[in-house]
RNA sequence: AGGGGCGUAGCUCAGUGGUAGAGCAGCGGCCUUUUAAGCCGAAGGUCGUGGGUUCGAUCCCCACCGCCCCUACCA
């Protein structure tokens, strides 16, 4: 059987009579002084709280540092788990060897003079008996002085118990961290929806589930890093404060900069950023961080998210459709097995995605009941899409169906965009590329060469969520401004205030026609670990604050 | 922002117009292979907050706070 190697010796052995000279343990402060300081913040319960500062200085007595420095440890108790899970009682008994694990103690049944508990630790519990004969006196008093939540190491070796359970027979037990408060309920965990989010740190503990989640999460951005670093792609940061927010259209955050004495931005988006560093000769990058959106929240937004960012010179829009292709499929495949996976009551498939452009979804969608679905070619013409949504407005009223609601003058692009979403999106379960965006709402996006009214983009939308949006990059300095100039003018609170000069001045350089896309991190999380909201995959998501923090009703970024 | 739901012990949950209950956790006791350990005993609550109706409110009504869901917003 497998023998780690240890790496005790990395750390020199400390001086045990030194640590341990009288006074070393002497309390800092005041027990009582703590409690009377601690509880104007009201930690419930205080009866479990003062018991169990008054254990930490019977710990102390007995000579252990209540809050000790490090442990060495052989095996985590998943380790063990799943090295010997399946060894029989007589091969642990041969094959006898020193075990140290640590963890935090999840459970405890106490028996007279000896007793049992489990350690949880890398997300997996393992079983210790401890014996009043083996443990000394001194060992069983800091045994009995062990709360639930409390992190302690254990030295001993394997065996089975009677009813054959994996545990370790224990020989010395190091105190490593006093619990204050209780765990959640040991049965039923930790179900109300506002503390898990709240104190993620006791989710994490009680719910596997929950810990899956991020691990997921975090091998989810493995593989990703992993695919365009064999791809040749750089990763960078770029600015998360920006002085002027752009590269999407959304209300930002503003801060305050106070030597400069200057409002800057949390970053919309990191793609002005990025394209400057193509057009700086970084052919491939990518980024993977944060972007703040001061927006609504929902199941689908949170006002910080993830999002992956990627830049490709020399391809066009259908070269990224295809990568993605294989990325989602592999990406299924890697974490989940297979690449058809289940989503609530659906099973998604990525092993093909389904094309359409956007008009071909809304003649797709459009609902039999409205009457005789547009065609695509009717669509295209100036007033089309309006007389559509019209046409689609007017049976929605009667039916209850949902509405297009229309803000303003809107022009033939936004129109279109707008019967989309209201009718299609929602619909595009399995996962679908919808390309050949308006221009009038693809501010960033290259014109088609044979059809100037609509862009090289497409998003990837699934589960009637969009989790990606690419295209080929507008790259013609001229055209841009043009454009930034007509969001200006267009006014609203997302969009652009001013004028980005110096991204236009990179693109006077020259940027080499590239293809580009963003991949939200959170909903492909979502996806793959069949969670209903997009709080079940960030660790903190934004909540009030407890206890009815100020209402400022004169936050500066709405400006309202 | 609008609609619906929820808020009872640290946690998981019952419950009633007559002032509150269980399990787990915690406390005391018994128990040297248990496992949602068990047994005995004691303790723990401004029933989210504030008003109102009532002789009496945790329950009914109103407002507020927080969370969840739907809608809206979010290219």
């Amino acid at each position: 059987m497998p023998h780690p190697p240890v790496a005790f010796h990395l750390i020199p052995p400390i001086d045990l009579a030194r640590f341990l000279a009288p006074g070393r343990f002497a309390p800092l402060y005041s027990v009582s002084a703590f409690a009377e300081r601690i509880f104007p913040l009201e930690f419930e319960p205080r009866d479990q709280f003062e018991q169990r500062l008054k254990k930490i200085e019977e710990i102390r007595a007995l000579g252990h540092d209540p809050y000790p420095r490090e442990f060495r440890w052989t095996d985590t108790p998943a380790a063990l788990v799943e090295k010997f899970g399946g060894a029989t009682g007589p091969e642990l008994e041969a094959y006898k060897r020193e075990v140290r694990v640590a963890g935090r103690i999840v459970s405890i049944r106490l028996m007279g003079k000896a007793g049992f508990a489990h350690l949880q630790g890398a997300g997996k519990r393992v079983q210790i008996y401890v014996k009043k004969d083996v443990v000394g006196e001194k060992g069983f008093r800091l045994f009995h002085l062990l709360d639930l939540g409390d992190s302690i190491g254990v030295r001993g070796h394997l065996f089975r118990t009677k009813t054959n359970e994996l545990s370790i027979w224990v020989d010395e037990i190091f105190f490593l961290a006093k619990a204050l408060l209780p765990l959640p309920e040991k049965w039923h965990g930790l179900t109300d929806v506002e503390l898990r989010y709240r104190q993620r740190y006791l989710d994490l503990i009680a719910n596997e589930k929950s810990r899956q989640i991020f691990m997921t999460r975090a091998r989810i951005i493995q593989e990703l890093r992993r695919f365009f670093d064999a791809r040749g792609y750089i990763e960078v940061e770029t600015p998360m404060m920006h002085p002027i927010p752009g590269g999407a259209a959304a209300r930002p955050f503003v801060t305050h900069h106070n030597t400069l004495d200057i409002n800057l931005y949390l970053r919309i988006a990191p793609e002005l950023y990025l394209k400057r560093l193509t057009v700086g000769g970084f052919d491939r990058v990518y980024e993977i961080n944060r972007n703040f959106r001061n927006e609504g929240i929902s199941t689908q937004h949170n006002p910080e998210f993830t999002m992956l960012e990627f830049y490709e010179a020399y391809s066009n829009y259908r070269d990224l459709m295809d990568v993605n292709e294989q990325l989602f499929a592999l990406l299924a495949g890697s974490i989940t097995g297979s690449t058809s996976i289940k989503y609530g009551d659906t099973e998604l498939d990525f092993s093909k995605m389904q094309r359409l452009t956007m008009r071909e979804a809304i003649v797709k969608y459009w609902p039999k009941e409205a009457g005789e679905a547009p065609q695509v070619e009717k669509l295209a013409l100036p007033g089309g899409a309006r007389e559509a949504t019209s046409r689609y407005n007017a049976w929605a009223k009667k039916s209850g169906a949902p509405y297009a609601a229309s803000k303003g003058q809107l022009t033939d692009g936004e129109w279109t965009g707008l019967l989309f979403e209201t009718i299609a999106e929602d619909k595009l379960v399995q996962p679908t590329i919808v390309y050949d965006f308006p221009t009038d709402i693809s501010p960033l996006s290259k014109q088609k060469p044979e059809d100037p009214s609509l862009t090289e983009r497409f998003e990837i939308i699934v589960a009637g969520m969009e989790v990606a949006n690419g295209f080929s990059e507008l790259n013609d300095p001229a055209e841009q401004e043009r454009r930034f100039l007509a969001q200006i003018a267009q006014g609203g609170e997302e969009m652009p205030k001013q004028l980005d000069l110096d991204y236009i001045r990179a693109l006077c350089h020259g940027m080499p026609p590239t293809a580009g896309e963003g991949i939200g991190i959170d909903r492909l999380t979502m996806l793959l670990t069949d969670s209903p909201s997009i709080r079940d995959v960030i660790l903190f998501p934004v909540l009030r604050p407890e206890g009815g923090g100020e209402s400022s009703s004169t936050s500066e970024a709405h400006g309202r």
